[in-house]
DNA sequence: CGAATTTGACCGGCGC
DNA sequence: GCGCCGGTCAAATTCG
């Protein structure tokens, strides 16, 4: 996800964008093409608030982002797919969102005490504990499992859960210094559901979002010094 | 050739 | 204590 958030983890939406988030959570019906692609679903979503700063959005602790302030049950999370309510919107990716952080599950995983571990061979070092990291699960119907949410990830492990026929898949971001992780998982009840889990914050910006807005931003600063000198000269 | 994915093994937590 | 299950590692493989 993208958005950063202010602090590091200690907001209770962990990445989901502010203007993921809040449209989601407020406004279910709304449709936004898709919600997690950050440049897509966020040009997509006009925010509700004519003051929206996106430049801080993009921002890792952006102050103007807005977050679910809602604890995460943790089995919002751990049973998204019966826990959280479905929305579906137009064809596009309907998104639920489940819940905001998960301070304390005790099923949470983290990386806290893999490095507390002295490690053996495979599997040795593994960490395992469940630190307190924030979680954040939503629902969207789509057919592509992978959700282009701006961030790069790398797949670390593919797992087949109990009472479902699809496996669960677990990501990494990328990102050196970012310690985000998602899994992916494909509702059993609702094939076309796939239930996304992010574990974490990220500490940097979304590049393809940057990317996108980039141009808009420049344009922006350009109309505000343009407006400046203007009032200057009057 | 480097990066990403796949896949089997390993490990810890939890319920019984 | 034991077995099940979820989560992670890392070697092997595939891909760009």
């Amino acid at each position: 996800m993208e958005n950063p958030l202010h602090g590091s983890g200690q907001q209770p939406s962990p990445q989901l964008p502010g203007y993921l988030a809040s449209p989601v959570a407020a406004a279910p019906q709304q449709a936004c093409t898709n919600p997690i692609a950050p440049g897509l679903g966020a040009m997509s979503c006009p925010p509700p608030a004519a003051a929206v700063d996106w430049a801080s959005l993009l921002l890792p602790c952006a102050p103007g982002s807005l977050h679910v302030g809602t604890t995460m049950p943790q089995q919002a999370v751990a049973g998204a797919g019966a826990g959280a309510g479905e929305v579906e919107s137009g064809g596009g990716g309907a998104v639920v969102v489940a819940g905001g952080c998960g301070g304390s599950s005790s099923s949470t995983s983290g990386d806290g005490d893999k490095a507390t571990r002295a490690g053996g061979g495979k599997g040795g070092g593994r960490g395992r504990k469940k630190a307190s990291q924030p979680r954040f699960a939503f629902q969207t119907r789509s057919e592509n499992d992978i959700l282009d949410d701006g961030y790069r990830w790398r797949k670390y492990g593919q797992k087949a859960v109990k009472n479902s026929a699809y496996p669960r898949s677990y990501y990494r971001c990328t990102h050196h210094t970012c310690n985000v992780k998602k899994q992916v998982q494909r509702l059993a009840k609702d094939t076309g559901i796939v239930v996304t889990t992010y574990e974490g914050v990220h500490n940097h910006p979304c590049e393809k979002l940057m990317e996108a807005l980039s141009p808009i931003l420049k344009q922006l600063q350009l109309l505000s010094q343009l407006q400046c000198s203007t009032n200057q000269l009057i």
